[in-house]
RNA sequence: GGGCGAGUGGUGAAAUGGUAGACACGCUAGCCUUAGGAGCUAGUGGGGGAAACCCCGUGGAGGUUCAAGUCCUCUCUCGCCCACCA
């Protein structure tokens, strides 16, 4: 419906947008903070977690730095649980949800406080292993951890801060220890005390442990690879408290030969050795509660989202600074905030947006006091505005609300959402973050956006990798229809090619097939149309009935098909119709209205695949109006059985033959024509029956 | 290292546990045509055979079953996603 149509850059939408944003804010999930973000220095912006692939913008393959910047975020990690949970009520397939499950990554264990010996300060750990604390040997924190000048003695001052500094001067893709690379870190000289059995551990510092999950901070022992491979390394006493309960495991864990990683029975844990571990882990966790040295606590690997970027290209974020008032929303009656007029919209290396240069845009009014005060300058992403779009459609035009609530109510959920894969962690996550907060807010009518996803297969180039215009390995579909194909046999062989959801190689010479395939529909409905002026004197009934049950059976096929999204099998099973009907017109002359039924039934089975041609087939045989609005039709049950079917007999496990019996012969009498037939008799002389299957 | 998925002809692919390779591409032969990069007909998994027909065959090894591409166990390979996440 292209009366609702509307572009998310325009300042009518993304004053909804910015409108949107303020919710967030008002309610405290859009909050600033500076924080080491990811930071593109080719696009000279920052990135969200989730716009970092493999340590480079996912977008241009920049390698990210990290910058320490004061910028908006979402408080997406809030919605972790909901994120999760809400899969279970929608029909996603199930590698999309997994791969959303996998990316918020959930993690129950226990924060636990250590205290730092001579100081009064503590440090605490996260840990899924509350079990293994008898046996930490050593503290390890991030290079980044706000205690480490604290804590540093004197003599080892100058060694933690060359690592901290070096640690800073890295990227991401450089701190992850490849196979090769040994984990590297430095010793504080300070001591914490465990609080499970008093023991002195050194505090070291490390950049294997990640300032941006948990806290930064981490207990290590034998019970983890890691762990193990830095205490190995730098000689760390450590001790085994979990062992398998197999002997002759349990000896080699004993001796240290490896880490031992998975459960098993403790050891040396004061009250709680001689319990299995996955039981004990619990009991650890409330006993050291008890004692005000810990708490459950759960985990996500699902950072806070980054909303800022320092693009000219972007909604504003409706803020303004007030050195009286401090951040303060922009009214309602003053949005949208719009993009002023710029002659450069280059972005700066200075970590500010180029608005920030504009000063008469910059300059404003507190809403507040009415005294000077600055706009913010940074812009959302791309992923604001497609964050609720869907929404939009329902009410294009809505100057007052960015959607009426009995319109949201009239169309619920988006039925079913097509989308790429690659979308899964980012607009897919996003948008169900949106829509959760707003349903939480009451001005959305459901608690999920999309009730069921189903994600299409990419189409590679011919060498196998992804078609991309940078690479230059794209089919212009435009190419081909120029070449005579026609958008309608494109459009067949793309749905031709592959099950929908498959990533699959562009077959150049597909397109062929198709277009094959529709000409032998043309040419069809041609002869009809020229024979139906003088339509044929006889018509015999056997083959009018099998006209009919080709037309049927593709036609049952068709429909289930479309529903599942088999548009593959259904072209296949029209093709096979086809086929069908160019043998039965050599006894069954064309030019008949039993023909001319017939054929309406294959145009629209046809018009979703090909609407074009199908559109013209269904007015030459005299469809009435448009076939893309006629009613689709259903298939007559009587008509898809066959009157004979074909019976396959195997003997001893082996095919040894097949006839035809009639589709209603008795059980006995098929049985009888099989330990006859000429080609099974053989193998049965001479032998004695013990069981026959039917 | 973790999660998910997939391995079937020369190619893309079909197949509620019941005739493996539907449908198509490509190829071969023939017909038709002034011509074919059009159309039509036939053939096209491998091996054997004059033929009827027989044997083998869905990455590999076992298993369940009257019957396995399909179910189970182990294993190899590839793809996608995540990854020093404690």
């Amino acid at each position: 419906d292209w009366d609702r149509s509307f572009r998310t850059s325009d300042p009518r939408y993304y004053r909804w947008t910015q409108w949107l944003f303020l919710q967030f804010f008002k309610a405290g999930l859009a909050y600033r903070d500076e924080v080491a973000i990811n930071w593109c220095p080719k696009c000279k912006t920052g990135l969200a977690n989730e716009e970092v692939v493999n340590g480079r913008h996912e977008r241009c393959g920049t390698l990210v730095e990290k910058r320490l910047l004061k910028q908006w975020l979402f408080k997406i990690t809030k919605y972790a649980d909901r994120l999760i949970d809400g899969l279970a009520d929608v029909d996603y397939p199930s590698r999309i949800a997994d791969q959303q499950i996998n990316w918020i990554g959930r993690s129950v264990g226990a924060e636990i406080d250590f205290v730092v010996a001579e100081h009064s300060t503590k440090i605490t750990v996260f840990t899924t292993r509350a079990d293994t604390i008898f046996s930490a040997a050593f503290m390890v924190l991030a290079p980044e951890h706000p205690l480490v000048a604290k804590i540093t003695t004197k003599p080892q001052r100058a060694a933690v801060d060359a690592y901290v500094e070096q640690s800073q001067s890295k990227t991401d893709l450089e701190r992850q220890a490849e196979d090769d690379k040994e984990k590297t870190g430095v010793f504080t000289g300070a001591y914490a005390i465990n609080p499970a059995n008093d023991e002195r551990i050194p505090i070291w510092i490390g950049d294997f442990v990640l300032a941006g999950y948990g806290t930064g901070a981490i207990f290590g022992d034998i019970h983890d690879e890691r762990d193990f491979e830095f205490l190995t390394r730098y000689d760390i006493p450590a001790r085994v408290t979990v062992l398998p309960e197999n002997e002759q495991e349990a000896a080699k864990v004993k001796a240290k030969e490896y880490p031992y990683t998975r459960e098993g029975v403790l050891i040396d844990s004061g009250e709680f050795s001689g319990q299995r571990s996955e039981v004990a882990r619990d009991k650890i966790i409330a006993w050291l509660s008890q004692k005000g040295a810990a708490r459950e606590k759960v985990n996500y690997r699902l950072r806070d989202w980054v909303f800022s970027r320092q693009h000219y290209w972007g909604e504003p974020i409706p803020i303004i600074h007030c050195p009286e008032h401090g951040v303060v929303a922009v009214p309602d009656d003053q949005l949208p905030v719009e993009l002023p007029e710029v002659e450069n919209y280059e972005p700066t290396d200075t970590g500010e947006s180029p608005l920030a240069a504009i000063t008469d845009w910059v300059n404003t009014t507190c809403p507040v006091c009415g005294e000077p005060a600055k706009r913010e300058t940074d812009t959302m992403p791309n992923w604001a505005g497609s964050s609720w779009y869907y929404l939009r459609y329902y009410d294009a035009h809505n100057d007052k609300e960015f959607a009426a609530r009995n319109k949201l109510d009239y169309w619920g959920a988006v039925d079913m959402y097509l989308g790429g894969m690659e979308h899964t962690t980012l607009h897919l996550l996003y948008s169900r973050f949106w829509h959760q907060f707003l349903y939480d807010q009451g001005l959305v009518p459901t608690p999920e956006p999309y009730q069921a996803r189903r994600g299409q297969g990419i189409i590679l180039a011919a060498d196998n990798t992804k078609m991309s215009k940078s690479k230059g390995n794209v089919t212009n579909p435009t190419e081909l229809i120029e070449a005579g194909y026609g958008a309608d046999a494109l459009r067949l062989a793309i749905a031709f090619l592959a099950p929908y959801d498959q990533t699959t190689p562009w077959n150049p010479n597909g397109i062929n097939g198709t277009k094959r395939f529709l000409n032998r529909v043309w040419s069809l409905v041609q002869e009809q149309v020229a024979a139906a002026k003088n339509p044929p004197a006889i018509a015999e009934q056997d083959s009018e009935l099998a006209l009919a049950s080709a037309i049927h059976k593709a036609l049952k096929k068709v429909s289930v098909d479309l529903e599942e999204f088999g548009f593959n099998t259904a072209i296949a099973a029209m093709m096979e119709c086809v086929n069908e009907l160019y043998l039965l017109k050599t006894t069954l002359p064309l030019g008949s209205k039993v023909w001319g039924e017939n054929l309406q039934l294959l145009v629209q089975m046809l018009a979703p695949f090909a609407p074009h041609i199908a559109e013209e087939l269904w007015q030459q045989l005299g469809g009435e109006g448009s076939v893309h609005v006629s009613t689709w039709p259903e298939f007559d049950p009587k008509l898809v059985h066959d009157k004979l079917v074909t019976i396959v007999v195997q003997v001893n496990g082996k095919l040894r033959g097949q006839f035809e019996a009639a589709t209603d012969a008795t059980e006995a009498s098929v049985v009888k024509m099989a330990q006859e037939d000429k080609k099974v008799a053989p193998h049965l002389t001479g032998k004695k029956i013990v069981k026959t299957i039917y």
